[in-house]
DNA sequence: TCCCTTCCCTAACAAGTGTTTGGTAGGTTA
DNA sequence: TAACCTACCAAACACTTGTTAGGGAAGGGA
């Protein structure tokens, strides 16, 4: 039962549909999703904008497919790490760095997420996006607070300013980040974790 | 030499416009800039939208002045900073407290900041964009590698990618801060600036 | 009383928006 | 050859957008 084109008796070819999500994706990250007009995309992809409709339903379904297959592989790789029963330091630790491989994987939909999901979570269509950050809120808080238990984490800060400071720290890196740069996105991780666990500040 | 309604012959009451402007900013802050249109500021502001350009040339005339009267606000309180001489660890502690201060400040203005600088830079209107964000890297990255010299802060991390850390973990926090909420701006500061310095994890 | 200023409304404009409809070039299949 | 499918174009549609022009109500000062 497809979703896309039900009522047209048209069948788009996957590999085509999956050039033009990411020259939107692209688009969207760089401009903005309600800034990018479908002219522009198709513009970017060498076609005209309605022939867009030929592979979507409309600007909308762009966004959702975009958004939602990443929301699919990042949980992917989250469940895994969540399923492998580390301690609280190595879950955190596997997390970041599994963070920052979906950054390297899905830049462009990190900072399309980053910039939009805020008020396209009040949508019903986006209601996944809600679902999506309280899962990732139970994961994240949960590993804090059984590493604060452990007594590997302190205790003298507060859980949520503490999950929240992890939390961005990690995600904002989308918005500067390009892949094929200076530091690959394991090394990346291994400094932002020295950091956060560490401090910045020399030890005495 | 007024900049604005320079051919009409009207002289709206500044305490006005700060509402207006107050308004336009928390829609902007919300929505984004792009979604946002000046039908919706008005209604929320009780008007209509045509009444909104007897108070300002344009809707991006409304977003400059936002944006432009927050960094002038910003860079006063950062100047303060930088002159009086501080070491560079406690420079840090007072940039990060005045920036935290700012957000409680300008909320609105440092979330549009936050989604919009980036693209919003390539126009010339925003060009002190660019030159705010340079001098902002400068006073940064320059306290951080005084900090490296004097042994204050570690030397074994890539300087720059300690420069976007610091940076970012500050500035998101916008936008999930509201004002008036369990911990006063200091104590954010207090906190953040305890993780950043000294890391999360337990010392053994 | 009359005038002037402030502040907003009514009504419209032109440009740009996402989207639809019908058509067609080129390759594949029967 | 004929029928068919894929992938696009050309042209238009209805609607929303930022913006403008003219007018008018309320109030203060002369």
């Amino acid at each position: 039962m497809p979703k896309q084109n039900d009522s047209k008796n048209v069948t788009p070819s996957p590999a085509r549909r999956g050039e033009l999500l990411a020259t939107a994706a692209e688009v969207f990250a760089a401009q903005g999703y309600n800034a990018t007009t479908v002219r522009k995309i198709a513009d970017e992809a060498g076609m005209l904008a309605g022939s867009l409709y030929y592979h979507f339903d409309s600007k909308e379904g762009i966004l959702d497919e975009i958004l939602s297959s990443f929301l699919d592989e990042l949980w992917q790789g989250y469940d895994e790490v969540l399923a492998a029963g580390l301690g609280p330091r190595e879950t955190i630790e596997a997390l970041v760095t599994e963070s920052f491989r979906e950054i390297d994987r899905h830049r462009a939909a990190v900072a399309i997420y980053q910039k939009e999901s805020r008020h396209l979570a009040q949508q019903e269509r986006f209601a996944y996006l809600v679902e999506s950050q309280q899962k990732f809120e139970k994961a994240w808080l949960g590993t804090l607070e059984r590493g604060v238990a452990a007594q590997v984490f302190r205790s003298d800060l507060d859980i949520r300013l503490t999950y929240r400071f992890v939390r961005d720290t990690v995600w904002v890196a989308a918005s500067w980040y390009r892949p094929g740069g200076q530091h690959s996105p394991e090394e990346i991780a291994r400094q932002y974790l020295s950091m956060v666990l560490d401090g910045i500040a020399v030890r005495t």
